[in-house]
DNA sequence: GTATGGTTTAACCGTATGGTTAAATATTTC
DNA sequence: GAAATATTTAACCATACGGTTAAACCATAC
């Protein structure tokens, strides 16, 4: 678990710290912690190694700082979003729309997250693996809540979790590998774009039919 | 692209050749390609770093071996499994349940694709991106004849690649973390612990369910 | 114009890391 | 037992890389 050593302010960084931290968000989403080097960050970022040290700190520093900006506030999002609705269905909906749209949001989240799973949650900060328990738990509830009202039958909510954000992580995830690709018929290739935008609507549907009665 | 330098015959790779592999893959699963080194390889195969440059070659070399055995032969695996059986439905079933079967035998494949996803494919050898769109080609000839016998929905069918292979994959990848975690109420302990040896099936159905007229 | 903070320069340091090597040793094969 | 192959030893090399630094320069505020 890496921990910010410095305190920068997210909400208000300075237009240096700024550049910096854009440009770390891509090369840390592109090539991951071990194969970003610092100078690269930096060279991204149109400023001097030392500036980087001198606005933020050490790589560390500068990774945990990326992580915070990049979730956001998912948890917190989800959880109003499926407060202000009752029933399990539009719950559910909210659920999956949320976390759509901040992968939308950051386009950065689908590449830090999948390798951040793969490596098995060793580099993540504590508050991070302890929002996604939140965001489970309250899956949990919307699941309960519908299989108590007959509308959804009982199911795995990990399971159905890694459904959500496996579909919707991994589909944005590929998109570089995707749009390489020269083989795929036309009216496949229609059919995907007209899912911009609509990806969180379309993975809602289909999980709540794989779900409900 | 990696390319494999030398041709290492992993039918029948000698005894030291096959600890090297072993150890190599579960070190680039858990800590990728970057993050691994040769001598920590060497280390966990119990030989001398000069004996695994003798037997495989430098990094990359061992690298696109471990891609290749851990791919194995899941297209054609798949291939042949689809085409034994005539539903939409049963090969919709065999497909998942062939990309589930390939990650039971292989744990370390869901990290190490979740990371090669994540970097955009930038590092994936052409023949498993062959590979990949041979197996999605499948998945569309399936939906399509499903549509056709109005089985199935109209339904994007890379979403639906990436919904099975997102599910098993990001489900797979998160054991170790989900296992760390102390808040999971016990029915829902109880209802994943059953869940071990029937993702394949679990997954498939709640994919058919889905996508059902 | 001075003071202050930010940024760059141009190194530098210590450690790391992929990869190599010839000789020595060990193991296997015939 | 000799020959061939495998493995280790014990370095070595060149480059990389995270991180640091004091002085110089730049931009901004007063």
């Amino acid at each position: 678990m890496r921990l910010i050593k410095k305190n920068i302010d997210l909400e208000k960084p300075g237009k240096t710290a700024e550049k910096i931290l854009v440009a770390a968000r891509a090369v840390f989403a592109e090539k991951g912690y071990s194969g970003t080097h610092v100078d690269e960050i930096a060279e991204c970022a149109g400023v001097n190694k030392a500036t980087l040290y001198y606005q933020i700190g050490d790589k560390d520093t500068l990774y945990a700082n990326v992580i915070h900006q990049v979730l956001g506030n998912t948890a917190q999002n989800i959880a109003e979003a499926v407060a202000k609705v009752d029933d399990p269905i539009e719950k559910l909906k909210a659920y999956v729309n949320c976390i759509a749209a901040n992968a939308d949001k950051n386009p950065e989240l689908p590449p830090i997250m999948m390798r951040e799973i793969a490596g098995g949650g060793a580099t993540l900060p504590l508050v991070v693996i302890e929002d996604i328990a939140s965001v489970i738990t309250i899956l949990i509830g919307i699941l309960d809540k519908g299989k108590k009202q007959e509308i959804f039958t009982e199911t795995n909510p990990f399971l159905i979790h890694m459904m959500i954000i496996g579909t919707i992580l991994f589909y944005k995830g590929s998109v570089p590998i995707k749009d390489r690709q020269l083989w795929i018929p036309n009216d496949i290739k229609a059919h995907d774009k007209r899912l911009k935008g609509g990806l969180g609507d379309e993975v809602a549907q289909l999980v709540i039919k794989a779900i409900k009665r």
